[in-house]
RNA sequence: GGCGGCGUGGCCGAGUGGUUAGGCAGGGGCCUGCAAAGCCCCGUACUCCGGUUCGAAUCCGGACGCCGCCUCCA
């Protein structure tokens, strides 16, 4: 059975579907108004990693994700550049998408864009004005959170320890520190839609209770997102849905932060590395088998020293690719766990790692099982079992596969000029010259090859 | 002030009371002409102090240290 920790109730619990077989989900996506950072990469893999299990398991997994394309980072940064707030948004977005494919986020199944829900939005705010819900003050519209009972659900906490807590400063029209923007007037020079309380734009928590419901309805199974907006964004969210009446989440979903040195990775401190620029030094898939090796709930630091750590792991990975011929699999493609035999050994393996993910997504443990079958799949090939190994190799490719890590038998164009130093090598070498056959070695290694032998002879890959 | 989390061997990082997490790095061995890859073996750990227990990294209490949320943030 399908488990995962459940921020509402503090526990793991039961993922239930609302339809046998389906499971809908939602996942807060970024503000286009930047290159993506590692904190952005965390909880895209983090969620495309659930995703995928939850389909490689069987569930037809409906996924949403959606891009706020209109906001005030997106605004003043469209000042500073003296560009248009479109621009800006198309720019970023298309660095998002080429950063998601690069570290091998496939695209969710819809992609809601805040400007195309507007008028959605604006029906809503209209509704919560009419239940008296939300205030109309001099800069916008609010909601007055004291009208949802339950307000502080995700926080933990109730209305009152958090109002006692609150460090947003002192608005005289708002009826509660607390209470937040579900619309914002229009300022000149800014974008904005018209509205019958007031041209203006929409405020950030309002667009994604819209999209999700609009998109997947009622109750949807599981809403995702980093743990910084379990509160205030999604306790906001939630309680639109509930002033509207509307079942909203069922199961809710955080993932932990990305720590630089001591501290968290974020906006107010400035301490970001983006993701753009891992990926210019780096496999990307060592970012994901870093996270994959840390639980999604637990803190991860990424450091140069933890991304190489990844590296070198992930060059175990590939040798056993090569080793045994596999094909490497993620990217766009979900798998499905039915497309696979596992047999044997590999079907204990399965079994194994299948209970390590179902139980809150312990992709550490499962990742420490497929290093195991790793060891025992050379180890059988070295005993001369080759059946067996290439069974095990291939689960072990299916299982990290499940997860959307691709294992890689790179294979490189070897250029003529190489191609006749290894061929000269060999020859070296069947005469037991081996002086010879280091200094071609040499020659080669200095062309930027990694020279290995094997019983076929000198094979060479790229370093 | 309220709420929550964390403190594990050289590093990263799991850990659901009892038997090896795993990876990286390091040491020894096998294989190999050498190297690489691979295999086998090996180190030391659980912040501190009490308590419960036959037995605790794991449960309870306390201390110390660190981090986060209650503005923006993934």
């Amino acid at each position: 059975m399908l488990r995962l920790f459940d921020s509402v109730h503090g526990e793991v619990r039961a993922l239930r579907q609302r339809e046998a077989g389906r499971l809908s989900m939602y996942v807060c996506g970024p503000t286009v108004y930047d290159l993506p950072h590692l904190g952005h990469g965390r909880f895209t893999l983090v969620w495309d990693v659930a995703r995928r299990w939850f389909t490689f398991s069987g569930l037809e997994v409906q996924f949403v994700s959606n891009i706020t394309d209109i906001d005030d980072n997106i605004i003043n940064r469209a000042q500073r550049e003296e560009s248009s707030e479109e621009q800006v948004a198309a720019l970023y977005e298309a660095h998002w998408w080429d950063a998601m494919a690069a570290i091998g986020v496939a695209r969710p199944n819809a992609t809601p864009h805040a400007t195309q829900y507007v008028a959605e939005m604006v029906t809503l705010i209209e509704s919560l004005l009419a239940s008296d819900v939300a205030y109309v003050t001099s800069d916008g519209v609010y909601f007055d959170v004291s009208r949802v009972p339950d307000y502080g659900l995700l926080a933990g906490q109730p209305l009152d320890s958090l109002r006692a807590g609150a460090r947003v400063e002192a608005n005289d029209e708002k009826r509660s520190p607390l209470d937040f923007a579900l619309w914002k007037s229009a300022k000149s020079g800014e974008p904005s839609w018209p509205a019958p309380f007031g041209a203006g734009r929409p405020g950030w928590h309002t667009e994604c209770v819209v999209m999700s419901l609009d998109l997947l309805g009622n109750g949807f199974d599981l809403h995702c997102g980093g743990l910084d907006l379990k509160f205030p964004h999604h306790e906001n969210e939630r309680a639109q849905a509930v002033a509207s009446g509307r079942p909203f989440a069922q199961h809710w979903g955080h993932n932990g932060w990305v720590m630089v040195g001591d501290q968290k990775m974020s906006k107010s401190l400035g301490n970001f590395t983006s993701l753009t620029d891992l990926l210019e030094k780096t496999d990307a898939r060592a970012y994901r088998l870093l996270v994959l090796r840390s639980h999604y709930r637990s803190p991860i630091e990424v450091s140069p020293a933890t991304v190489a750590d990844a590296e070198r792991a992930l060059a175990r990975l590939d040798a056993l690719a090569r080793r045994f011929e596999l094909r490497a699999l993620g990217g766009e493609q979900l798998e499905r766990a039915s497309d696979f035999v596992f047999e044997g050994d590999a079907s204990d393996l399965f079994n194994r790692v299948s209970e390590a993910l179902d139980n809150d997504l312990d992709t550490p443990s499962a990742v420490a099982m497929l290093f195991d079958a790793l060891s025992d799949a050379n180890a059988m090939a070295d005993r001369g079992d080759a059946n067996s190994a290439k069974e095990m190799a291939n689960a072990v490719n299916a299982l990290f596969g499940s997860m959307g890590l691709a294992l890689l038998a790179t294979t490189n164009e070897i250029d003529s000029a190489s191609a006749t130093l290894v061929r000269e090598r060999d020859e070296a070498r069947a005469l037991r010259d081996w002086d010879g056959a280091d200094r071609l070695r040499d020659e080669l290694v200095a062309l930027g090859w990694i020279v290995e032998d094997s019983s076929a002879g000198t094979q060479i890959r790229r370093a």
